[in-house]
DNA sequence: GACCGGATGTACT
DNA sequence: GTACATCCGGTCG
């Protein structure tokens, strides 16, 4: 399904969770091919929005396509992107590098592209300048960019990370054998 | 009004 | 492998 259909983002969010992967993400043309996603939502433990709809996480209850963003252990911001069942969303978890790598590099305080630049949600956040101020926002429109692909990616499955409820389910989803991603897939990288 | 703890990253042993 | 930085919404009192 093509990304430009406005039913992506009403599909299962674990399938918009695989969906995601191979697709093109850039913040203001930096960016890259998104690796590694995890799919969330209000049925599941783990989730922000377990509880219900709150202030903090009122965006996940919000219109889909727009980019859920937080602040996480007082330092770091994770992206998401919210799906169409209220209080779903994707986590966005790592990106191979592709666009304005010296912008990346810059932000991140590294001299040149390495494994970790955009590997994992806070450092990806980082690389693509994304903060409190982006939460909410559309990502069908500037600063935002989603480009699909034409071809199909091949995806691997495994459990969610840094999580302690729920953790067994396979919800994260990563690109075979991607280089970029911020940790392997168990029996398949 | 106090306290808790997290969808993390980095530095260091 | 372990320590620790640093924030704020949620929860309970």
């Amino acid at each position: 399904m093509s990304l430009l259909s406005p039913d992506f983002y009403t599909q299962p969010v674990d399938e918009v969770a695989q969906g995601l992967i191979g697709v093109t993400l850039t913040v203001d043309g930096v960016g890259g091919i998104i690796v590694e996603t995890e799919a969330y939502d209000a049925a599941d433990p783990a989730s922000h929005s377990f509880a219900g709809r709150t202030v903090r996480n009122a965006t996940m209850f919000g219109p889909r396509g727009h980019a859920y963003v937080y602040r996480i252990y007082g330092l770091h911001h994770c992206l998401n992107i919210v799906c169409g069942t209220p209080g779903s969303a994707v986590l966005i978890r790592a990106i191979e590098p592709r666009h304005g790598i010296d912008s990346m590099l810059e932000r991140r305080g590294i001299a040149r592209p390495i494994r970790e630049l955009c590997a994992g949600p806070g450092r990806l956040c980082a690389a693509l300048g994304i903060n409190m101020a982006l939460d909410g926002a559309s990502l069908d429109r500037p600063p935002f960019l989603l480009e699909d692909v034409d071809t199909v990616p091949d995806v691997v499955t495994g459990p969610r990370i840094g999580i302690t409820k729920a953790a067994d389910r396979p919800r994260r989803f990563g690109l075979r054998s991607s280089l970029w991603l911020s940790r392997p897939f168990p029996g398949f990288n």
